[in-house]
Formats: structure tokens, sequence, C-alpha cells
DNA sequence: TGTTTTATTGATAAGAATTATTATATTATA
DNA sequence: TATAATATAATAATTCTTATCAATAAAACA
């Protein structure tokens, strides 16, 4: 965890921006929430309970500040509301979510599988690959599960 | 184009709802532009230069009905508006999408060259894919040549 | 055909998410 | 320490989308 906030401190600094309390409050929220997909709300929520004197306008800020920095991503489930997600440590790109029409679980898929696809993207459509966003929607383990049994 | 409309006429009937004027003005600014991205917005400002009366909040029905029958897939690429985009004649997925940092252009991807990974997904997972959700961010074609130009 | 339901629409109010503004506070710099 | 630059909290404003509701149009019925 400390490890993790002084990455980010570096990060922040080799771009000549402060760790503020603020933003450390707000990162700590990130890391230990690391498994959800938290909106920008849930994030002020949760630093409101360590931190209640944080402003809105602060999280949406450091949120977005934090995007610039890829040190989140931004994504977007359709659901109306940007959700925030840590990459993992020494990731190069964006990882996968998993999405239960069922359940509304999400899911991360952590394995790049992407190589062969970019290849190909790079090769046949000359497009030189940033980043991705892949989703699946359809229905996870558990619901199948329950499918099967109450049938 | 009137194949397109007939198809998409039975398959509203066959879910009980007619393609009323309003619903047709609107599919057909779609099939206009099937290459583009639009939004709400940009539907209903082109519905509305043949069909002055149409209101927005039919354009927004319209879109989010065609959007539960899979006529229309609903994206975003992260700038806080929701984009509409039918789905190709006969195909089974949602198609990917190349968008470009630097000139913003979005380019399609018919091909499905996901197979593989959802092959992947579904038996190490054991989550069942209905659909996908693909965007390539990068540096199209036309933003390489230029960077290579003036250097 | 005339009457009753039902579905759809347009106008607009309401809601939710995000961004902009501004006065204040904090930090860095000379 | 005085001055300038950053960051913040509170809140107003904006943007996008959904809900409401009366009016209309279409369909079902008698
Ligand atoms: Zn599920
Ligand atoms: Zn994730
Ligand atoms: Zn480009
Ligand atoms: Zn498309």
């Amino acid at each position: 965890m400390e490890h993790r906030i002084d990455r980010i401190k570096k990060q922040l600094h080799a771009q000549s921006y402060k760790l503020t309390p603020q933003r450390e409050a707000t990162v700590r929220v990130l890391l230990e929430r690391e498994e959800d997909h938290l909106s920008a709300e849930d994030v002020y929520l949760l630093v409101k309970e360590k931190s209640p004197e944080i402003g809105l306008a602060t999280v949406y800020r450091t949120l977005e500040l934090l995007s610039e920095l890829k040190i989140v991503d931004k994504i977007n489930f359709g659901d109306g509301v940007s959700r925030y997600d840590l990459r993992k440590e020494g990731a190069e790109h964006f990882h996968h979510h998993l999405v239960c029409i069922e359940c509304g679980s999400v899911e991360e898929i952590i394995d790049d599988l992407l190589e062969d696809v970019e290849r190909i993207v790079e090769k046949d459509w000359g497009f030189r690959v940033k980043d991705h966003r892949l989703t699946f929607h359809g229905v996870c383990k558990q619901c199948q599960d329950v499918a099967v049994k109450t049938k």
C-alpha cells in the first residue's frame, strides 16, 4: 500500500503536481477498493468517511488528474456514470471486464489476450494501437448455475 | 435503403411496435449516416431538417427502443454522450472501433477478430459471452503520415 | 360507422452527472 | 516575510437524459 502511494507520489511529482492530503485520501480509497469499479460519487462518499472536509469537486478534479497521468482508467459500462479503475502495477494495457447482464457483477481479466488482434489491427488497418477498452457482456458463472438449478 | 427499412419494420412488428413516421424518420437518418457515430442530439437535429415537428424526447425514446431490439448499439467513447450505431446487416456481434487520439476520427472494424478470445473467456472464466465492446485508442494512418511529413 | 381503448407524441419539467466559478487557504518562491 | 502560484470547498451553472402529462393519433370494438 505505502509502496504504491509512493510510486504515485513520484508520478505526480514528475509532472510537478503535489500529492496533497485530499489527493492522497482519494488514492487510498482507490487502492483499498481496487477490485471495485467506483463512480466519482462512490469515491467521494468513501473519502468523506475518513476526511469529511473534502469536497466533491476536488474528488472529480483528482480523478481527472489521475486519468491524465494514466494512473487510473476511466470506464463506462453504459449506465450513465463514469467509473475509475486503478491500473494494475506495471500493466502496459488496460485490463478487460466481464459484465453480467443478469446480476450486474463485474469481473476483471488481467491477461492481455489481445496481442494477436492488435497485431492484425496494426498491420491491416495501419492503426498504431496505444490502448484499448474491451468489455464482454454476458452471463457469469454464478448466474448460469442458478439458472440450471431453478430449471 | 427501403429494404432495410422494411426489415426494421418487421423487427418492430415482431414485438408489436409500430414504425411510426417519427420512428421511420429517425431510422432513415441512422441509415443515411451509417458511417457516423451520432449522439441523440445529432440525430435530433438531422431528423428535424426533414421532419421539423419532431420532439427531442421522441428521438430519445426511439433510440432507446431501437437499442432494446438490438437494431442499434449504444456506445460511449468517453466524451460524456451516448452514441448510436446501427448494427450491420446480419451481424451477430457489435463491430469494433478505432478512435484516433490525435484527430478524433473513428474507424470501424467489421471483422469479428474476437472468436479466439471469446473461446478463452468462456472456457477459462466460465462466462457465457453474449456481446462485446472493443475500442482501440491510438493513432490513425493519416495522423501517422502527417507526423512523418512534418518531422 | 361511432365509440372506447391503447399507444405515441411534443412540450417541458425534473433529475443526475459533471464542470465552471470564485473566494479562501495552502504552499512555494524571491 | 512578502509575493506569486496552486489547490481547495462550496456552490452555481451546464449538459445530458429521463419522467410527466395533456393532446393526438391509431387501433380495437360494438
Ligand atoms: Zn451474474
Ligand atoms: Zn477493472
Ligand atoms: Zn487521426
Ligand atoms: Zn461503429
